[in-house]
DNA sequence: CCGAAGATTGCCT
DNA sequence: GGCAATCTTCGGG
């Protein structure tokens, strides 16, 4: 039995299209992974589009680099990335082949497994309170924690039916009409593009966040240079 | 080498 | 809304 019912494992000539093509068509999915600990299910609630080598706000923006190489590979494989030296994404490559193209699956509602879900999220994060159940995989970071997907996945093949980590088609497929767009979230440069789609009114979408810089954090030996503002002592 | 910034999250005021 | 946690990656010197 599958994950979502008898739904089929989405073909490889699925994810072979441009990021912007494949990202919609992803939202309604389901992505399983199924470990010792047992399986976890997601349905995909809201994804980015990412274009490569000519879209400033991709990793593959200035060519490739040994930690951005699975985005160069085929389709329908797992480029996941570590950041803010704590957390993971996942991105499912699209085509064609050496275009690095990848879209980032950026949230969705466990569908399965949720107990197993809820205790990664508990387990890894020194949260007071209880997690609800529609914020367990409702953000990039939090959906890689909820299937436990980790750098140990990178390259893994979605399409591959033998695979733990597998992508499923939509039991419903989300209409055009349910679907909104927007800017990508948390990118200071390609802003201007609408690449962020998610299931409107869909409860397990993320919250919007502009991208803000963060301020460099003060060195004891040499403090930053202050804008003329007083120095606290 | 060194250091800044990062496709984030959660807790603080 | 601000900011700390925490470390990898990449660009610049």
């Amino acid at each position: 039995m599958t994950p979502s019912g008898g739904a089929k494992q989405t073909p490889r000539a699925f994810f072979s299209r441009p990021a912007q093509q494949v990202a919609p068509g992803l939202l309604g999915c389901v992505i399983a992974h199924q470990t010792a600990e047992g399986l976890v299910a997601v349905r995909l609630t809201e994804v980015e589009a990412y274009a490569g080598e000519h879209d400033p706000a991709s990793h593959a923006y200035r060519g490739r680099t040994a930690r951005n190489a699975v985005m160069f590979g085929p389709p329908g494989h797992v480029y996941v990335y570590f950041t803010y030296g704590m957390h993971f994404c996942m991105n499912l490559v699209c085509g064609p082949e050496g275009e690095a193209r990848a879209v980032l699956l950026r949230a969705g509602q466990v569908i399965d497994g949720v107990a197993l879900a809820r205790a990664r999220r508990s387990r890894s994060s020194r949260r007071s309170t209880a997690v609800r159940d529609l914020d367990l995989a409702r953000g990039p970071a939090r959906l890689c924690e909820a299937l436990s997907v980790d750098r140990s996945h990178n390259g893994a093949d979605v399409c591959d039916p033998a695979s733990a980590l597998r992508a499923f088609a939509a039991a419903a497929p989300v209409g055009q009409g349910a679907i909104s767009r927007g800017p990508r979230v948390g990118v200071s440069q390609g802003a201007d593009v609408a690449w962020r789609y998610w299931i409107t009114g869909d409860p397990a979408v993320s919250a919007y966040r502009p991208h803000v810089r963060r301020r460099a954090r003060a060195k004891s030996a040499t403090p930053p240079r202050t804008e003329g503002g007083t120095i606290s002592q």
